[in-house]
DNA sequence: AACTATTGATAACG
DNA sequence: TCGTTATCAATAGTT
């Protein structure tokens, strides 16, 4: 219809494409509209431009949601994104309980369920974490040390080169090794965000 | 279109309505296609007849179902179903994330971040810990022997009344306080489950 | 189901 | 984008 036939392809010019895609989907909206009336039937139209922008009908009685909700229902619900959400869901809940578990334990609670010989690896699992946690703490106050150490002398330096006045109690204490007072709980520099958060 | 007009109401002759139904969908649909094809745009039809038939047309590159996921993914997300999912599962991961360097922070690992004061907290955390957790190992071996004893005597009274052929040796340790000796190892009863599974 | 007279949709154009 | 119009497609009523 129109003024001449078409070929049934993809319209390459892209203005022509427009309007007819604006013509056409009018058109379709209009017989979706007639065919919800005429035979008393709920229809639902969706499309999609191929610029990507969406049209929707939906027969009067309806909205867009109730049509498809029912389009849903009338699936085989076996294997849709729902399910396999409830299912991750599930996995995580599981992992959480587990975790919490372990974490529990770790901190000397909810032990009833465990033998002998679970306490005592539980225990063993512990005293190698205390290990390892003492090995760090060694780290780090070597670290701060050694950070204490330049401060030092770098502010003896500066004494020397800018403060003269103020130089000497600096200058007794920038030798080679020296006494550092370190302040650990005012260590929070970046990183503060992996802070514990137990119990 | 046709031998005249027809208003625009519900066809009330239920044979002509059905007639008209089939036609009208096959054109619907058919239009449907053209505008996919002719304007290269993605085109679902869903239609369920008075007599809650389903009949659905999707255009040949797409499914309904990758439609209907389209649709769905346009629309106000604030307030549906699958956003409350979403910020469920994303909460829950949060979760198993902060769990999981909870435990490997307790296992001695991931301590990269942690400054001397949350060292030290971590430490004092675990040996808190293991202190209920000895405590326990030790009602547990405290249970282990109440039974053991309860079990020798047992023994001792069978062996005298049923056996007293070999009662002589059982009858040797069935005093007040007698020596024990457990098998911590075999002690697997029931709540197996509830085993650690760490690391 | 087919047929066909008639109306409706729309391609090209302004 | 909008209106017009010649043309063809869809279809209502009939067989």
């Amino acid at each position: 219809m129109g003024r001449g036939k078409i070929e049934m392809k993809k319209i390459e010019n892209i203005s022509n494409r427009q309007v007819t895609f604006s013509k056409r989907r009018a058109g379709l909206f209009k017989k979706a509209e007639e065919l919800s009336i005429l035979c008393d039937a709920q229809v639902g139209v969706i499309v999609f431009s191929s610029t990507n922008r969406l049209y929707k009908f939906a027969s009067s009685t309806s909205s867009m949601k109730q049509i498809v909700d029912r389009y849903n229902s009338c699936l085989d619900y076996s294997d849709t994104v729902e399910n396999v959400v409830e299912h991750e869901v599930n996995a995580l809940k599981d992992e959480v309980a587990k975790l919490r578990l372990v974490t529990g334990r770790m901190m000397g609670k909810k032990l009833d369920g465990l033998n002998f010989s679970e306490l005592q690896q539980l225990e063993h699992q512990l005293t190698e974490g205390i290990l390892s946690i003492k090995n760090n703490k060694e780290q780090v106050l070597l670290e701060l040390l050694e950070k204490s150490n330049l401060h030092i002398e770098e502010l003896g330096r500066n004494s020397c080169n800018h403060y003269p006045e103020k130089s000497q109690a600096a200058r007794k204490n920038s030798g080679g090794s020296s006494t550092v007072v370190c302040d650990y709980n005012s260590d929070r520099e970046e990183d503060s965000d992996t802070s514990l958060r137990l119990g």
